[in-house]
DNA sequence: CTATTTGACTATCCCTGACTATTATAAATT
DNA sequence: AATTTATAATAGTCAGGGATAGTCAAATAG
């Protein structure tokens, strides 16, 4: 018997092909046409919509609010790119980081402004807030977000 | 979907760059246009054209009254990103630093592509590591790093 | 053991309306 | 004519309600 959560994603995934690439639910109306908690919605989105798996995931509270999920566009990723998000990995150091970026700007992928973004945004400057050992582990994710966003739309 | 207050933040916005960048409203008429009660008004002018934002607002009361909008006139733009950053407190929410960074495209301070790297870097979705406390701590470090990265050649 | 399911609690956003504050103008008073 | 008062026409504030989505840990299934 199929989980109700493998349910819920393969009806999202025809959705998102029938619907070019990019769907909007609302959370509480998917739960209900699936007879579960809205909280399993969240389950179903963080397990298998994840950015390693392909998928941009964005949200919104309130009145009219929404959950999106997006594909990337595997043409226009190229092949570097998803190589390197493939190959990122869970952890990344600052260092690696850096000549990960450097990168990019070698082979064209980003422009040099982008590179100074990228990097401002996974150095360990900005990661007082996280705990030490995860600091590899937030920087990787920021990379990771980072390189996928570019590959939507 | 479309919340009201969206689109009225939308029609605002057109209608000031139509009008090179300052208007004067009704508050009760333009309440009228959308069918809402007059305070929704204020609510949007508080959430989307706040100072920090770049947006001057003056009102007058009583017969023949007003509310004017401005944009910020922006001499240059590393004078708009320092003033961001010093106006960016210690915490900030996603949704409001997706606002922020909107309006930096909207002031053609960053490009749609750097627009998609900085939201993707400050999203909640890459914040797994940060304790749920200092996320919006964490983010306002990341944005603003990112924010000072651009001023510098 | 790991993955799934559940639900209680929390966070956020939008919209509303009752009440308040201010301003201009007309009317009344001096 | 000048001043004061009343009235109408605006805009502002704030707390509350409804509509969403998020988080986390306990219970359950496989």
């Amino acid at each position: 018997m199929a989980r109700l959560s493998d349910i819920i994603e393969e009806f999202l995934k025809s959705l998102i092909n029938k619907e070019q690439g990019a769907v909007e639910i609302q959370r509480n109306e998917l739960a209900n046409m699936f007879n579960c908690v809205p909280s399993q919605i969240n389950y179903v989105i963080s397990t298998r919509f994840t950015t390693d798996k392909g998928y941009y995931v964005e949200s919104r509270r309130g009145g009219g609010g929404y959950i999106s999920i997006k594909r990337i566009n595997i043409e226009s990723a190229g092949d570097y790119l998803m190589h390197i998000i493939s190959s990122v990995g869970d952890k990344i150091s600052q260092h690696t980081c850096e000549i990960f970026i450097k990168n990019f700007v070698d082979y064209d992928i980003i422009e040099e402004r982008e590179a100074k973004l990228m990097k401002a945004a996974t150095s360990d400057k900005v990661m007082t807030d996280v705990p030490l050992d995860k600091r590899d582990s937030a920087r990787a994710t920021i990379l990771k977000n980072m390189l996928m966003s570019l590959t939507i739309d």
